[in-house]
Parts: structure tokens; C-alpha cells; sequence
DNA sequence: AGTTTGCATCGTACAACGTACGAGTCAATC
DNA sequence: GATTGACTCGTACGTTGTACGATGCAAACT
């Protein structure tokens, strides 16, 4: 019987290796493995979106059966779930449990988070959906330490993280959405012009017409923290 | 040639009216319509949730073929553009502009959002991703019109506007995610209790198992706002 | 040597889905 | 009576995720 290695396991074969053709012919794909299934999904959900990834296409692109891929994976949604981890690491600066500057290093972690997710819109639906994988647990890890460090009390503590979580986590899925498409873009100014009347201050502040994503987001980020630890 | 009515006319047959079977035989269903679409289309989310939404289900409990659908709507995106709207109405106090306590009328506002939203936990996963519908807009125009009353400075409308945005979204589709099941709770907790020497700082602040949104979600806000409009 | 074992691949097949197409019904209009 | 247009729906097609079982193949064992 097969016995499935869909499980934490992960690690490869326990044997020597499988060894891909040995020396003889040069055999075209480099042979199935985790990580470039892993791979090779990123690239398909990065220029086709979501809806892109298909088990037959991403066996295709991979030179392999369809059904190879069950071996290593259990489902399409660990497809999901395994490329969004892969996306969020962070290689932060090495110690950041020595700097002196706590509020540059959480405003770089989360512009780089934001950065991240950005750079594979995808994520940015994913990632509210889905167990927390390690590498988001890591961020979350360090903006804890940073923030306690920056004086926030114990009680208020979860708190200030969720807004963070909810403040990055809203900013890069709007964002994401309205990347789609130049058309919507057109689409979506032509209704709102048609509906100026009854949106009078949406329309007189461009609200919905401002492109300068990244400034607001750090400027929104500037006042949350404000908020979270008054004293500066 | 039938002329699918799919656009935003809207409006019912310009004929008197079909009339449902007029008086003889009382017909079990009482005849398709936008409206009824719609409101069984929300009644099937909210019990099984976004992949639970088939046109075929949709259709039996309407007790109408499948394609008979498609006379009132487009496709299926557009049951799920009409539902996620529909959710989305907002009684507000009527004489806002009146009010003397604008920061208990964001509130006010900002909290019947979210409660909205979880109410039909599906809506907060389709909110960011579609166009913004008309209930939606009216809230960020009301969002707009108070804050701007409240001192907001143009500049900074805008950011204000985007980062309550973000934090409401960033919120409820957590929230909603978190809600699934209460298996993957006790899936999540073991998992975590195992890696608690990875994640010291978030294992004792028990950030994943704090069960109080509600309050986490008022808190947050609270501090949002004091960053948002520092002169209180 | 031959046999067994277990990792890994893949062809076939199936059920479920969204929806294109076109035929059908029926009341209002001409 | 004929025509029109709003509305309904049965059938059928293409696409999807994946269950199942056959197959190959190298290492381990006898």
C-alpha cells in the first residue's frame, strides 16, 4: 500500500535518493518535489491571480501528470496554503531586539509585509482566510517583543497588535482588489462621476480617485500608532 | 429574440404585470424575482457559506429550473454583488449632521458595519474584492461628512477614511475566519501550545486565544481614533 | 539470484459546477 | 388570429478537483 507523505513529514525520501536519472539521459524536468510545487504555484497564481491555479495547469507547467501532485500534496487549498507562507517571510534586520529605534522597525516590518503581499496580490485574500503559517507567526512574534519594548502595557497589548494585523491586513486586500484591472479602474471613475450627487464629499475629496496608495498607508500607519502609544 | 434583462434597468416588466396565477390555482412559489433571488441567495450564505452558493441549490429553493436565474441576473458574481450590498444597508440615527457626539456617531456607524458584516460573516470576504456598492459608498460618505465636521483637516481625509476602512475590514474578515468551525479551534490551540518555545511573547499574551473581539474591536478603534483626531 | 517493499508517477473516470443554446409558455398588443 | 416580448427551463458542453488502481523502479531482504 502507499502511504500518503502528505502529512507534517515533509522531509524527502528516507532512502538515499530516488537520484533523478542518474548521470544518463539528461530527462527534460528536474523531477516533482515540495518546493517546486510550491514554486511553480507562486508563478501561476502571480500572473493569473486566484482563479489561475488549476491542479491540470500547474501539472503541466511542472512537465508532470495531474495526479502526481496528490502524492505530495493533499488538496489545492495546501497548494494555498504552503505559497502563502512562502510569501511572508521576513529577513528583518539581524537585531532587532538591540535597536533603539522600536518604531522604525515595526513600520519596516509592516511596510515589508505590505510589500510582500503587494508583489503577489493573491496573498492578500488568502492570508484572512487561512491558519496562521509559521512565517506570519514569526512577524507576529517580533512586533510583540517590539512593542512591549516600546512600552505598550501588557492590557493593551493584544489590542495593538490586532489593529496592526487589521490595519495591514485591510490596507494590502483593498489595495490587491483595485489592482486588477485598468478597465475597472475606467469603469469604476465613470460611475462614480455619474453619481457625484449623491456621494458630494467622496467626490469633492477624490476619495476613491487618489492613487498615492503607499503614502497613505504609511501616513495611516504614522496616526494608529500615535494612537496606540501616545506618549510618542 | 428575448433581450435578457440582466442591465441595470432594474425595474419590473413595463406590462401591467405578469400576475401571478390570478386567483385560480395558489401555485406554491410565488414567481422569480430579483428581490426573492437575492433574499434566498443570502439565506443560503449565511447557512453554508460562500462555496455553499450554487445556482442549481439556489434555484430548487426557489422552486425554479437552474437557467430560469439567469433571466433575472447576469451571472453569478452579480447574486454575489447584490447580496454582499444588500447586507450592507444602514439605518443610521436620522439627523446625523445634527449631532453634537461625532465620535459616538462613527462609532456608532462603524460598529453597525462590522455587526452587519459578521451577521453574514460571508460578506466580509466579498467586501474588499467587488466594486463598491451604493449602501457601501453612502457609509464613507456619512464617514466623510463627520469627520470633516469633527476637524479632520482635508489633507488628512482621505487617510483618516482609508485607515477606519482598513481597520473594519482587516477586522471582520479575521473575525469571519476565525468563526468556522469550532474544530479548527481546538486544532489551532494544540498547534499552538506546541510551538509555544517558536513564539514565547504571543504564547503568553495568549494572543490567539483571546476570545473578546467585541471589546479588542471598540478598544482599537478607540485608539485609532485618538491617533486619527489628536484634540480630542 | 529472485522477491518483496515502499516511494513515486500517471491514465482513466466521475461527479459537480457555471452557463450557452434554443425551444417552450402565456399574456398583452396589434 | 397573428405577433410580440417577458419569462421559464431541459439538455448539453466544457472545466474543475480528485478517487481509484495500475505501473515503474530502486533499495532491502532472503
Amino acid at each position: 500500500m502507499a502511504a500518503k507523505r502528505s502529512g507534517a513529514g515533509s522531509k524527502q525520501s528516507q532512502r538515499k535518493t530516488p537520484s533523478p536519472p542518474a548521470g544518463s539521459e539528461p530527462r527534460s524536468e528536474p523531477a516533482l518535489s515540495l518546493e517546486r510545487i510550491v514554486a511553480t504555484a507562486i508563478e501561476l497564481l502571480d500572473t493569473d491571480g486566484l482563479d489561475g491555479l488549476k491542479m491540470r495547469r500547474l501539472a503541466d507547467r511542472l512537465g508532470a501528470g495531474a495526479m502526481s501532485l496528490y502524492w505530495h500534496v493533499g488538496n489545492k487549498e495546501q497548494v494555498f496554503d504552503l505559497a502563502l507562507d512562502s510569501v511572508l517571510e521576513y529577513r528583518g534586520p539581524a537585531s532587532i531586539d538591540a535597536s533603539e529605534n522600536w518604531r522604525g522597525d515595526v513600520v519596516h516590518m509592516l511596510e515589508d509585509w505590505r510589500a510582500c503581499m503587494l508583489r503577489h496580490p493573491w496573498s492578500a485574500f488568502l492570508l484572512p482566510r487561512r491558519a496562521l503559517g509559521p512565517n506570519i507567526l514569526s512577524r507576529l512574534e517580533l512586533l510583540s517583543r517590539t512593542l512591549s519594548r516600546a512600552g505598550v502595557a501588557d492590557a493593551d497589548l493584544n489590542v495593538a497588535i490586532w489593529s496592526l494585523w487589521n490595519y495591514v491586513i485591510g490596507a494590502t486586500t483593498t489595495r490587491a482588489s483595485f489592482e486588477l484591472s485598468d478597465a475597472d479602474r475606467a469603469a469604476a471613475q465613470q460611475r462614480l462621476a455619474s453619481l457625484s450627487e449623491h456621494y458630494p464629499t467622496i467626490e469633492r475629496s477624490r476619495l476613491l480617485l487618489d492613487n498615492d496608495w503607499d503614502g497613505a498607508f504609511s501616513k495611516g500607519l504614522d496616526f494608529l500608532l500615535d494612537g496606540l502609544v501616545p506618549k510618542l
